[in-house]
DNA sequence: CTTGCAAACGAAATCATTTTCGTTTTACAA
DNA sequence: TTGTAAAACGAAAATGATTTCGTTTGCAAG
């Protein structure tokens, strides 16, 4: 069974293919009766326009594109969540494509997403990014883009983040608060911003307790995942370092703080307190349960999804976009690790 | 800046566009000379042809959609993966949308798609699916469609899924092996086939075993999360049955209901043994880490591009496509649950 | 010098829709 | 009856790539 077409419509009622399309569209110069037959007939034969034809004209594609370093993370899944949803209810549908954090992955995929013509981008880089050409790319075709999560300072687009500094800083605090002096930081790799902002925030904690920096306390996760955290914390435990609490860059690396404290049977929170960041549904499920910083994903999306409609709205009426950057709240959550 | 045409690099380079486009696609009928120049060219101008226009003619999108029930779970996100990987190395691009357990929402998503043209269509279809109107839809336009995980046995395409009877079996065995005799099951709801083949599974083992089934030790979770195995396990409880092991049908469930043994001092597995299914991240990072079945998402993913791929081709040369069921091999995961 | 043929190129149709612009029809006042 | 404006409709161009079918050119054989 061949797709109808307007041809078709037309046929069968014996009016002009411009006609039906108009009636269809609710243009003003067809009649009214006219343009009941026409829907009441593309209803019974469940016409729908055929979209690449439409793009030809229109130069709408109705399509958007989500580019994200991870698929399989509880934190992306809720920031695709929100994007696609928030999308759906405005006729668009989402490309997705993952970079698996490779900064060649995440080039050739912008440019695939290009070539479908896509009308707006949405994109949170991988640790690897350097360069930015890609992104030029970009802005020379005039497709629409916003960043979300992991950005970089140099983008010209809009972006939606959370304060990673403030947050550290808060989660830190709560730390220090429950008594715990000697604070050990579990950062993520080099070179994305989250993870020096989040250790930002640390020191910054830290600092305006009058507790002293200690760099000793400060592992680097290259990967971020649970066995990192596990094998810092043993190396802790090894080596018996004076640690009274752990704060983890992420919900991962803390769970994997923990199954090692579990494991050496050292008490959390009484011996090792533990503070993650993120709210991955994990952190509740977890004995002792993790308290963490809620990063609001699915919220992020819908956010990062209207501001694209918003710029989208800006340039039909030719109006100059102003890029802006967003940033949604985020919230201790204190559960039993501290 | 606007988009390169044929048109464009025929002016540039003082041919017609037949010939630009017939070098670009490597015609037999134009020059070597010819045909160098104009790569030469339209690599320097960096054009790639518009995919709306070839769709128009061609009528291959080189673009497919998946609809699942869930997007933040981490088994579906592997599926994901899967598919999305393995079509970018085949130049295909993959729409998403979630259809939230909704028989609604995932028939018109399932329109939308169609409405899209998309070459090939993935589902997994909702729990509350009871109809099948919307798949014929699918065939009426003779798009590719291939099922996996959830299905069911009415549907006329192909399948990717597991053989959960027997996981559920093995799994079950595994505990009567274990020593356990008294072993609940926390079953899915009524509907997706998925729950009714492991609760079968759940009763061939015992029965082999000559273990007396017991209604009032299965439970039905209605939703797949971990309180309604913490509520039922508390049950349990409560009411002192006698239990000295749990098969959940999800690792969500059991991982709930090992909450609940802690918070209650129960030992695990010497006590109560604790069995999940699927191999979620979080069965292997929580302590008493959980045995359970894998489930290989990616693999199930990747196979079901294959499929897709496999009939797409067999269409293009008139075969006729016969339908198949996949079956992917589960393996039995020991931790210290059981 | 013609004919035949292959190599190289291009005109034009095609895909399905949108939209401009022109034509026909209708309605109504003069 | 005629004139005129508005209402209703349709022809055709345009979108950009693909492909069929011709056309041109050069060259060798007859």
């Amino acid at each position: 069974m061949k797709n109808l077409t307007l041809k078709d419509i037309a046929i069968a009622l014996n009016i002009s293919v411009t006609t039906v399309s108009k009636a269809l569209k609710n243009y003003p110069d067809v009649s009214v009766k006219t343009k009941q037959r026409v829907k009441a007939y593309a209803e019974k034969v469940n016409f729908t326009p055929n979209s690449f034809a439409a793009y030809l004209r229109t130069h709408e594609s109705k399509t958007i594109g989500i580019v994200i370093p991870r698929l399989n993370h509880f934190f992306f899944s809720s920031i695709l969540r929100g994007i696609i949803t928030e999308a759906e209810k405005h006729e668009y549908i989402t490309f997705i494509l993952c970079s698996d954090e490779s900064y060649e992955l995440e080039k050739t995929q912008i440019q695939r997403l290009l070539n479908k013509n896509v009308d707006g981008i949405f994109l949170s880089i991988a640790d690897k990014t350097h360069d930015l050409t890609h992104i030029q790319n970009i802005m020379d075709k005039d497709t629409n883009l916003v960043i979300f999560d992991k950005y970089s300072k140099l983008t010209p687009c809009s972006s939606v983040v959370i304060d990673d500094r403030k947050a550290a800083f808060t989660a830190v605090e709560h730390v220090i608060k429950k008594g715990k002096k000697r604070i050990a930081h579990f950062r993520g790799p080099l070179l994305p911003q989250n993870s020096i902002d989040r250790f930002l925030g640390y020191r910054q904690a830290l600092e305006e307790n009058r507790i002293e920096y200690d760099k000793d306390l400060v592992f680097i996760c290259d990967e971020i995942n649970d066995s990192e955290g596990y094998d810092h914390m043993q190396q802790i435990l090894d080596q018996k370092m004076d640690v009274d609490a752990v704060f983890a860059v992420a919900d991962l690396p803390a769970v994997g703080a923990i199954k090692c404290l579990i494991e050496n049977k050292v008490h959390i929170p009484e011996e090792v307190a533990v503070m993650g960041f993120s709210n991955w549904l994990i952190s509740s499920l977890i004995t002792p349960s993790l308290s963490t910083i809620d990063q609001p994903g699915e919220l992020m999306g819908r956010k990062a999804f209207q501001v694209f409609l918003d710029e989208s709205d800006a340039k039909k009426r030719k109006e100059p976009v102003v890029f802006k950057k967003y940033e949604i709240e985020t919230t201790l959550i204190e559960r039993k690790s501290t």
